[in-house]
DNA sequence: TCTGGGGTCCTAGGACCC
DNA sequence: TCTGGGGTCCTAGGACCC
């Protein structure tokens, strides 16, 4: 895995000298970047045709310099670059042009869309929409089938979307979970487990320069119900030893092993701007 | 498919307060 | 002592993404 992080640095790169600082990096091999300011033309889809030596150049630099291939979608939105840069995926450079974008969302199954995974999907395909363009001639409330969501899905599946590039890196959460070769209630086993997990847990909010004010825990059994508890504190937590505590705590309280565990996880949520382990006042004398 | 790990966001219910 | 109604916070679970 730390080989991979290091060529994904290696080729952000790269990407940061052809693109500029406007760049969000969603995992270790994607990343969206915001190159519109370089491209400034009379009409949308002009300025996506300018955008395109920029695109090829990048391809090239990362096949002749890392030996890799990339595959980029250019469009005028996070959701269209997206589906752009799906829609051929070895080695592919697509563009999906305001003009078309309709006509290109149509014919596509509705799983497409950022946001719509196996639920949404079954909840849609029960109203009788199964692609995009189905979404598109809808004309009952979507909010019926998917909540509060069903005015942004309206708009994704027009190619509209209005959500702005995450440039910062912070978090909201941290955790580390292991699942057990074979399930097990072994005290020894969990407790080491669960240090092992605190202190990388504590290692992660020490290089952010984090503290946590919630520590979570997350159980499976073997028959894959999944639980989790949590705890918030007034005092933000930095030290692995603290974590761990409460973890053991929270398992604890309700005597939640009382079967084989096939998972365990521990984690911290509520993160704020960690102080350097400051001294008391007033000190004693 | 008998299911890995690390995340984000949303929802619903309950506790608590006024 | 029981009762309303509304707001906020916390917790737990689930859908989804990469």
């Amino acid at each position: 895995m730390e080989a991979y992080r290091a060529e994904s640095r290696e080729i952000m790169t790269i990407v940061e000298e052809f693109a500029g600082e406007l760049i969000q990096q969603v995992s270790v091999d994607e990343a969206y970047m915001d190159v519109s300011a370089q491209h400034q033309a009379a009409s949308a889809d002009e300025s996506l045709e300018r955008a395109l030596p920029l695109a090829r150049e990048i391809k090239h630099a990362i096949r002749e310099r890392r030996g890799l291939t990339a595959t980029i979608g250019v469009a005028t939105n996070k959701l269209l670059a997206k589906l752009a840069s799906d829609f051929k995926k070895p080695d592919g450079l697509t563009l999906v042009s305001e003009s078309e974008k309709v006509a290109f969302l149509r014919p596509l199954a509705v799983r497409w869309l950022h946001g719509v995974g196996k639920v949404t999907e079954e909840n849609l395909r029960g109203a009788g929409i199964e692609t995009v363009g189905d979404l598109q001639d809808y004309a009952g409330d979507l909010r019926a089938l998917v909540g509060s969501w069903g005015a942004e899905l309206k708009r994704f599946a027009f190619g509209d979307d209005d959500r702005a590039l995450d440039l910062g890196d912070e978090v909201k959460s941290i955790s580390s979970e292991n699942t057990f070769l074979r399930d097990t209630d072994d005290r020894p086993t969990l407790r080491a487990c669960l240090k092992e997990q605190a202190e990388d847990v504590a290692k992660s909010l020490a290089k952010r320069r984090l503290a946590a004010h919630t520590v979570q825990v997350k159980l499976r059994y073997g028959d894959f119900t999944t639980l989790t508890r949590q705890i918030s504190v007034e005092e933000p937590l930095t030290e692995a030893k603290e974590i761990y505590r409460l973890g053991c705590w929270l398992l604890a309280k309700e005597k939640l092993v009382n079967r084989p565990l096939r998972l365990l996880g521990l984690g911290v949520s509520g993160l704020v701007e960690g102080h350097i382990n400051q001294l008391t006042l007033p000190f004693p004398r």
